[in-house]
DNA sequence: CTGAAAGCGCTAACAC
DNA sequence: GTGTTAGCGCTTTCAG
């Protein structure tokens, strides 16, 4: 194997611009204290030459080595992608990530970190040695994972804590549940539903509790019972189905039910089509998330849309802002969800 | 900002271990010259400080960068992403690719190049540049873009081509495309069908034509005619319907359809529910490429899976044996695609 | 405002 | 077998 060189390096610029180094980095790096006319004729010599800087270079001379690392749950991501179920959660976050990191010159790197290992730290530490990112992005469950976060605060790693509020340090962003959920139920109660089941996730994730407060609330400005209408699932079709089941065998069943992912609605569907009920006539479903799966559904489902993307591309702006010292805004960033409606809901049966 | 600097490096290795730095880098590397009580004493010292090289600065001593770049094609990627049509395409590359990455101790990166522009070589010069991989794969249509590929040749960066059997360097991988369409088209003869039509894809993607010969060859190993039975679409859910329903709208209507895709297939079903034609009763539809929504429609669809997680996954093991200096097997490298047989195929009917 | 020198963490090449 | 030396390409001091 040749040792592989970089064939244009800062070198060959310098020379090239008839300049020192330094001035070379200077303008690389966009740093003061070069006169515009150096500026002009070192980048002319960098286009000329097609010179890029490594980032290996870079990053061992000490400074940034503009990278950003996505850090998502091993097994959970792995047992997605397996399942084939059409989640679309990684590429979301690919799509916001890279995009952003591109306009500012960074690379976006994603990586997978198990957490049931009790050497949670020693896979962390070995990805920062290695890797040595600029700042590191959390996803759920791992955006609350104590061990995680007190790590990466100790090592003083920049970090974006997705789908967290708590004050684990690092910059927290949530996708508007709460918000998402209140207008999703508002929307049913000027549809003339009174009875609005809900269909709870796993409390591993917080923003299960949050989709359920925002239910809550809007039923209560609503003045409308909660009596047994909330039952919880874990996110998975099976856990919808019996959900589904024990709502609609309600003595007063529900004329419309919020599931708070696409799954368990799916599951409330099948449910609902093998009870002869008919969707939307006779049962209104939303459910959260938006998956592709929601427009292949028949009929296609209503649901609130999580802002992966654009989630990620704050975090990723917020970072590089914070590794600049820039201002940060307050925290948490909330990035609004929105309500999509499609086929599956509409105005409440006449009571009967 | 405080210069970072890793935490513990391999001279704290060696210190601890009281050897060289060289013979820690040997042992890192697996290499030989070591003794095994070195080499165990070593690791130890490794194990015990938590040390995990920075591969900034490997890949700075001009050698290794354990690095793995995937290429993907930028506008169609992202397209696909916008769409959310739930394509898993990136998905499965990453399930194949970091999984065996991981297993020897690489890491995948993913990038997006864009190839409209006339500055290929420009962006690929950059991200080569910076990132320093070991091995780049390509996926199509890059594959065959000669560009790229006389690019990475030049560079003489070991490089693989993910769905292309060309002679443009590299190591070619292809997904069992022709013998898989020959397979479905038996399985569809065995079930009785005789007029089985084809609705090919995109030529600028030469898998379209590999599956057509897959079937047009089986066809013929059966004696069955041909005549009118094949109409190009583009791979799009609109180029679909019109291929549908020139195939439906023929005096000898087909019993059979193959689509070249999953989304072709989708618009063949709408196409046929739409003439009242039932499926799998009147018309045996099959699939390629087994993504998500086969599963979610209805019927599911009998489908041929693409095998892109198992490709990308042979593609990083070959690209580390060839960094290895090791033997190559006979190429292109074919990995076998399956049919999966849902709902949507059946016996044909009889003959009226 | 610009340049020279030192060093980041690691490995190739060579000596022992 | 093992250690020593000299860089890799870049940025950080610190002089001028």
């Amino acid at each position: 194997m040749p040792r592989r060189r970089q064939a244009v390096t800062i070198k060959h610029v310098a020379a090239d611009a008839g300049v020192s180094l330094q001035t070379v980095s200077r303008v690389i790096n966009a740093e003061p204290n070069v006169r515009e006319e150096m500026r002009g004729r070192v980048q002319a010599s960098i286009d000329r030459l097609g010179y890029s800087p490594s980032i290996a270079a870079q990053r061992m001379s000490g400074s940034r080595s503009y990278l950003i690392l996505t850090l998502n749950d091993r097994d959970r991501t792995i047992e997605a992608w397996r399942a084939r179920q059409g989640s679309d959660w990684v590429d979301q976050m690919l799509l916001g990530g890279m995009l952003k990191c591109a306009e500012h010159g960074y690379r976006m790197l994603f990586e997978l970190v198990d957490t049931h290992d009790d050497h949670v730290e020693r896979e962390l530490t070995a990805t920062l040695a290695a890797l040595q990112p600029d700042g590191v992005i959390l996803t759920p469950p791992h955006s609350d994972n104590p061990k995680i976060t007190a790590f990466l605060q100790s090592r003083r790693v920049p970090f974006a804590r997705i789908g967290s509020k708590g004050k684990a340090g690092g910059i927290p962003l949530v996708m508007g549940d709460e918000d998402a959920a209140r207008d999703a139920t508002r929307r049913l109660v000027e549809l003339g539903h009174e009875r609005i089941g809900f269909i709870a996730g796993s409390k591993e994730y917080s923003l299960s509790e949050w989709r359920k407060a925002g239910w809550r609330s809007a039923m209560a400005d609503a003045s409308l019972p909660l009596d047994g209408l909330c039952v919880r699932g874990d996110f998975s079709y099976e856990s919808g189905l019996a959900a589904a089941r024990s709502l609609l065998a309600l003595e007063r069943r529900p004329t419309a039910i919020i599931a708070s992912n696409d799954q368990m609605a799916l599951a409330t569907r099948d449910v609902a089509e093998e009870m002869g009920i008919a969707i939307p006539e006779t049962l209104s479903l939303i459910s959260f998330d938006n998956t592709p799966v929601t427009t292949f559904a028949n009929p296609p489902l209503t649901a609130i849309d999580q802002p992966i993307a654009e989630t990620v591309s704050r975090a990723v702006e917020l970072l590089i802002a914070a590794s600049r010292g820039e201002e940060l805004p307050h925290l948490p960033v909330i990035v609004p969800a929105k309500l999509i409606e499609r086929g599956s809901t509409g105005p409440a049966p006449l009571a009967g």
